[in-house]
DNA sequence: AAGGCGATTGCCT
DNA sequence: GGCAATCGCCTTT
């Protein structure tokens, strides 16, 4: 289990996409740790109109110019919050949105997370693989929120490791989703047949 | 100062 | 498959 280091974050936003499949996201909270396997990632680029960065830095989008490795998370239709890694160097403004994992610790403390506090759900879904297959959803069950923009990945209580899990065979591009412009480039990136990814 | 709309989700038809 | 929920950000007056 090895901790990616910042020379892991600072390379190409799209190979970075990539390279974060099958890699392990960890928060420890406390005595206990939420974990899992990151399956569907997309890559937003500086020079796309897709992407926050597009129109430069503001006070919203401030952490997707930090150096790679930091934590970028957005609030977006009134009640969402959307987690990204960011990369390349400082002041780029290019990011790697976190669209579903695959749970593996913590899967108590994620449902509750889940179920509480969320004024949409009114039925009582305990489905596994509606838990973290979606970026807000994502979000949600590791309680990030815009308090956790900002923080660096490599020197802090959330961190991503490499537990050796070779997926590079099982990696499948396709067109982001969700997003009106740059609507071609095959920037999202995901792990065939995965339950937990969020659309075909 | 005002208005449009979003890197989504869950419920309803 | 369609659409409401809900609010902060950014663009346009």
């Amino acid at each position: 289990m090895k901790k990616l280091r910042r020379s892991f974050y600072t390379r190409s936003t799209i190979a970075v996409a990539k390279d974060l499949l099958g890699k392990i996201f960890i928060r420890k909270i406390g005595n206990s740790s939420l974990s899992g396997m990151i399956v569907e990632t997309e890559a937003y680029l500086h020079t796309d109109p897709a992407s926050h960065s597009y129109r430069g830095k503001t006070e919203r989008n401030s952490a997707m110019f930090d150096t790679g490795g930091h934590l970028y998370v957005y609030f977006t239709y009134g009640m969402h919050f959307c987690a990204n890694v960011v990369t390349s160097n400082k002041n780029t403004g290019e990011a790697v949105l976190i669209r579903a994992v695959e749970p593996i610790e913590g899967i108590e403390m994620m449902t509750k997370n889940r179920l509480l506090d969320d004024r949409r759900r009114h039925s009582d879904d305990r489905r596994l693989h509606t838990l973290t297959n979606g970026p807000a959803k994502f979000a949600q069950a590791f309680q990030l929120t815009r308090q956790q923009s900002g923080i660096d990945l490599t020197k802090s209580e959330m961190f991503i490791v490499d537990a050796g899990v070779n997926v590079r065979r099982m990696i499948v591009a396709g067109v982001r989703v969700g997003i009106s412009a740059g609507k071609g480039k095959k920037w999202r990136f995901y792990l065939k047949n995965n339950p937990w990814v969020s659309k075909k």
